[in-house]
DNA sequence: ACCGTTAACCTAACGGTGCTAACCTCCTCA
DNA sequence: TGAGGAGGTTAGCACCGTTAGGTTAACGGT
């Protein structure tokens, strides 16, 4: 828990059209300490104002409240996420190699950027429909469709249904990434090892069924 | 979120000997609230202890904070599931038919919990060392072991390290439940039908690796 | 040059939170 | 018949998210 200094705002105020910029600030200010503390609960709206070195009340003009400003950290993070995923598929040989690869890029965002993981994949969505970071995130599903897709079409995954294999294969590499995420200190051996054996066993998997 | 009354405190003073009366009765009482409200940072000690009839620093004769609190529910609740999934698992046939019927168990379980599975198995332990969820947990995950043990010296699993396969084969389980939790509005098809798929893909992934 | 409008903030405050220090009260045992 | 400790209480701290309402400064129009 990052505690507020109290001392006053010294940021000069904006200009006239420039009211987005401080917004862009304030993404910017929760991003860093959502990964400092490790927690959005932990991390304050007075305590992202005051590393914006403004009011808290000043964040309420650009955000409706603390959820709506961390789902639109999240749906940056999400995008991230896809990138990150498309960049290391871009050095796949061919498409089950793809599908290999973004599996174990998927589990080390996970890993390298656990509390960013946490509020996209393990977080409450409460009621919110408008949900932004859940839009942005069905992007991301809908390129391993695609990629899984791209396997069936070269035969490399048999005859599967692209969107029943994408659904397990997700959850296989969502299930190890977060279990490795919530018990740190468990037994989990090597892990890259571990990755690949799961990834052995849900493309062998989907391969037979 | 449940506010405080603000009514005094009724309940009559518990015996010499009795004080853990109020203990089981402060357990009770958030686990209740828990899965009413949905979510533990919604439940406020004193909510809890408004239930109980008493004031909110009573609690603290108890726990030592919220968190302490909470992990023994989580404790509690990690014993339930192993019940659960034991009972179920009475039901089987034979070692593989008793895998299956456990991890379906296992998935109904965080389905019709989903707040206890939540807290048990998506949450945050922060640095605690003395976990006692945790430990419950590690009992139900070795039973999990030994039940793909009796598969492996069947050969129901080949010759698979029950470790290993104990490992994927929970990820596999809990990636779907997890995900099914976090996003109940994604379109996961029919559940029973996607968890069979998920458990005939994890055991002929494990069988042909 | 002045004026009204308004974007972009601020100050003060409300009710809630986890948690602690200090007090009280009643039961038990010597 | 007291002493003492178990099992509470009242009062209060520092912080939380959030809101109502005031302030300041940049703009367009005249």
């Amino acid at each position: 828990m990052i505690p507020p200094t109290g001392t006053t705002a010294t940021r000069t105020r904006a200009k006239r059209g420039d009211g987005d910029k401080l917004r862009e600030v304030i993404l910017d200010a929760a991003e860093h300490l959502l990964l400092e503390t490790g927690s959005q609960e932990a991390v304050s709206i007075r305590a992202i104002a005051d590393r914006c070195e403004v009011t808290a009340p000043a964040i309420y003009l650009h955000f409706a409240d603390k959820e709506a400003l961390f789902l639109e950290v999240c749906s940056r993070r999400f995008r991230e996420l896809d990138s990150w995923i498309e960049a290391a598929s871009r050095k796949a040989t061919d498409p089950l190699d793809e599908l290999r690869i973004r599996g174990a890029a998927y589990v080390s965002f996970g890993l390298e950027h656990p509390e960013a993981y946490r509020l996209l994949m393990m977080g409450r969505r409460e009621g919110r429909i408008d949900d932004p970071g859940m839009e942005a995130g069905r992007d991301s599903f809908l390129h391993m469709v695609e990629s899984v897709d791209r396997c069936v079409k070269t035969g490399a995954l048999g005859g599967a249904d692209p969107y029943q294999a994408s659904l397990v294969l997700w959850s296989g590499i969502h299930g190890i990434t977060s279990l490795m995420i919530s018990f740190p200190n468990f037994e989990w051996g090597e892990r890259d090892q571990l990755v690949e054996h799961m990834l052995d066993v849900l493309i062998e998997g989907v391969l037979s069924t």
